[in-house]
DNA sequence: TCACAAAATGAACACGTGTTCATAGTTCTG
DNA sequence: CAGAACTATGAACACGTGTTCATTTTGTGA
């Protein structure tokens, strides 16, 4: 069929076999212009012999928009995190993008990276980093390439941003330990937290200041030096060494509660025997058997969903009003802090 | 300085402000040809000032190549797989690619998938799926697209492979498991295992097989009807209701002995305890205090230098013979069967 | 049948780059 | 010093598509 085996086939080799001009093929396939139907017929026909396909190099130059979409993510071994990118992706899949994910180590990578982007004219870029790149964000609202942040809350300009309900999830939190008894809480971050978590605990704070006026309430703040699960579970030796005591717990997210729960284990508590435990991120490791976490989870469909939705809305019209959009969460109750029968 | 806004700074402005003509400039950017040393300083100089970057869709559709390489992952829930992605995406990176993700669901998405990477002019892809897409990676080869699978092997031409040695490491857990004093062994994997997993297997038998020879050994098949975590935790009940009886069990993945081993404490059994238990994957969940699960691990970071080193010579010649490469891999030795004193 | 609107079509331009080719200038060599 | 070898440079073409703009064809109502 195609005789020279190195040469692409492309839309003039369409037109040539189904004996049209190559906008009639460019027409069909954008379904741009009108074209009578038999013609459209025979270039379909044409288009499936020969295994034509359009590159989308050459549709970018011209359209000076490519089909890709960069997302910007860190520390992917976060399971939270990785859940997210999946959720991402399968979105952007769905509306006929392509993701161009690059990962940042160190911030100073990330001007390049999306530099990049904007070399490769993406229709839009998804940062879920906890860092804020602002400089860069700026470079990409410049070159008129719309941006969306997740769960991150950045001051700059024509950027919309969509954030999990850490306001409802904190106090669906509070709402629960003291359902459950608990007088002594305690609210642990990490030391160098991002926007989230430093969010969250803001939150937390205010919903136990407003439970107050019924009853007495005790918050302490517990500070890990270290994120993740290893930063939890010092913490949690660190904690057990002071002489102080508490009996419902509330944490960042849900790496930092796994290993405070383990660290706790270590030194001879456990929940929800001695206290009780919630977190923050419904992931797979806080559903297993030897944790069980009381959770708070976010809807990664819904976020991923409206992310998009900002990137269409802005690509659209890059004048829109920024979008702050906050999506509900949900409280998930497991064994670290178990549902009450009342 | 840019006069049009909207107007994004092309070549033709650097040459045009520098002096010298368009031809110039794309010389200097890509180091091919030769450029006068004081000529060279304008054009970086004129490009400085004028933010000037080159065109990536353009460049690519010149060179027939795009810097994309396109990666095809699967269940990104599972913490080796995303683990493998971050290894991925930073020597994409470090390369000086642009890694073009993709997430298969259902396998039919996969022609699809593929068929946008090609349409992007990738300059590689990386199949990291367990699911052989053989058909499409035969439109790779065929469009004359480098392509290298990791951890699978598939019997297609021109295709290079790199995979870690199963037969290592199942030699290793044989030894350790022996050697610290197990008779009665077992060998746990999902039903519809990959080629990973079934290979994995089949070392572990011929390494046990071997042994017997120099003292009397059992070795018996727990099959998971689930794959992950809870796969492994539903065998481990299903196993405790029968009458069988067993002191290691080597489990293809972490995820799965993760699963059994919560699934073995559900029934009252725990490890080192009762028996001792060895996973593939040394990932972070493997490592935490509730699990401490000895393992088999991966060197990823090797394991993805080799798979671009392969996409690289393939892409220089096409016709280089087939590699299938084999990465060493490590004990890691954990509280489930833990390091022997002699 | 005619006038006119609407649909269909192809020629031509634009997108921004890499690369070949011929030419002018420069250095080397015997 | 003449010729050769080499470096530097710009004009021109190619990459494959989308889209505008005339022009031709078709359809419609009187």
């Amino acid at each position: 069929m195609n005789i020279n085996k190195n040469h692409a086939v492309t839309a003039q080799d369409v037109a040539t076999k189904a004996g049209v001009s190559r906008a009639a093929v460019s027409r069909t396939f954008t379904n741009n212009g009108s074209v009578a139907k038999e013609t459209r017929e025979k270039i379909l026909k044409a288009a499936q012999e020969l295994g034509y396909q359009v590159n989308f190099l050459a549709q970018g130059l011209n359209r000076k928009r490519s089909q890709l979409i960069g997302v910007v993510v860190a520390r992917l071994s976060d399971p939270f995190r990785s859940r997210l990118l999946e959720g991402l992706l399968s979105e952007i899949q769905n509306k006929g993008y392509q993701a161009l994910v690059t990962e940042i180590g160190n911030p100073k990578d990330l001007e390049e990276t999306i530099r990049r982007f904007t070399q490769f004219r993406v229709s839009g870029v998804v940062v879920t980093s906890g860092q804020p790149p602002t400089g860069l964000v700026k470079e990409c609202v410049q070159h008129n390439i719309p941006v969306v942040g997740i769960n991150r809350h950045m001051d700059i300009k024509d950027v919309d941003f969509i954030c999990s309900d850490n306001q409802m999830g904190a106090t669906l939190a509070a709402q629960q330990l003291i359902d459950s008894g608990c007088h002594k809480l305690a609210w642990l971050n990490y030391k160098e937290s991002t926007w989230s978590g430093v969010s969250r605990g803001e939150a937390f704070r205010n919903a136990i200041e407003q439970k107050q006026a019924e009853q007495v309430l005790n918050l302490i703040q517990i500070t890990a030096l270290q994120d993740g699960y290893e930063g939890g579970r010092s913490a949690a030796k660190l904690f057990c060494r002071s002489d102080e005591r508490v009996e419902g717990v509330f944490c960042a997210n849900a790496q930092l509660a796994c290993g405070f729960l383990d660290g706790m284990r270590e030194e001879g508590f456990d929940a929800p025997r001695d206290f009780h435990l919630i977190g923050f991120d419904d992931t797979e490791l806080t559903a297993q058997y030897s944790y069980r976490l009381t959770t708070i989870g976010q809807d990664i469909e819904e976020t991923a969903a409206r992310a998009l939705s900002c990137l269409e809305a802005r690509g659209r019209d890059a004048t829109t009003e920024p979008r702050f959009e906050v999506v509900p969460v949900k409280l998930v109750l497991r064994n670290t802090s178990p549902a009450l029968f009342c």
